[in-house]
DNA sequence: GAGATAGTTGAACGGTTGTTCAACTGTTTG
DNA sequence: CAAACAGTTGAACAACCGTTCAACTATCTC
């Protein structure tokens, strides 16, 4: 049976276990999951976004009230729930002048619930 | 019930919902573990590094073979996988000239997998 | 309509981060 | 021991990202 080959392309490697390779590479999701998996993901590495998320699970919050909650300026928190917005990971609902923020859906916070799991090891 | 009050710090508004705020500030976690939460998912947040774990995943692998299943160089690879190790989402056995990485424990792929449930929608 | 306040937005700045490159360690083999 | 190869590492560079700042829209009140 043979197992090792020389120069695959794509690596400085001269001797290569290509089924182990091949398999693997069968196995790999396609390449725009992967993308969208770590840009998911991406969302969530922030502490700034990850704090929002905790404000405003269960009762939802104004853009002046998260502010405040978090000691920061209305206007780095806007930056960051548009990006919660474009992941719809957060709804809102306007209210005269105050625009109210909260989760869009339990899956999220089943997710993070996961991982506190994880890190408290 | 008063509600409003002027000037609360850390925010240009001028009224805010106090009790609101109040409310969920004790219901936030720690600062420590909000930091925590978002460094644990940024190791997710990235492409390279969330191939890297699929393709670990089950048999181990070389870091050559990694390279080569992800078509990047071996240097590249072994940066993101001390990033890896350092976050304790790796273990890795050395055997001969090789060191053959492969998933610290299944609790990765349980996230992983809400996140794309998540994404499937 | 004028003034005040909530929220959004784009540009700019500074810090972070992933890849490349070159040099290095360690192991195997002749 | 010398050559070859797997893997690691630090510096450098470029791209990305979050906050700040200033300007803007929209709503409410007088």
């Amino acid at each position: 049976m043979k197992v090792y080959e020389k120069n695959a392309p794509d690596c400085e490697c001269e001797e290569l276990h290509t089924e182990v390779i091949a398999k693997k590479r069968e196995a790999m999701p396609d390449e725009s999951t992967l993308y969208d998996l770590s840009d998911f993901f991406k969302i969530f590495g922030d502490s700034t976004r990850m704090s929002i998320l905790f404000a405003i699970d269960g009762e939802p919050m104004c853009v002046c009230d998260i502010a405040s909650t978090l000691g920061m300026t209305k206007s780095a928190v806007s930056h960051q729930l548009k990006i919660l917005r474009q992941s719809d990971l957060v709804t809102y609902k306007k209210s005269g002048k105050n625009v109210f923020y909260t989760l869009a859906d339990d899956h999220v916070k089943d997710i993070i619930e996961k991982a506190l799991e994880h890190i408290r090891e």
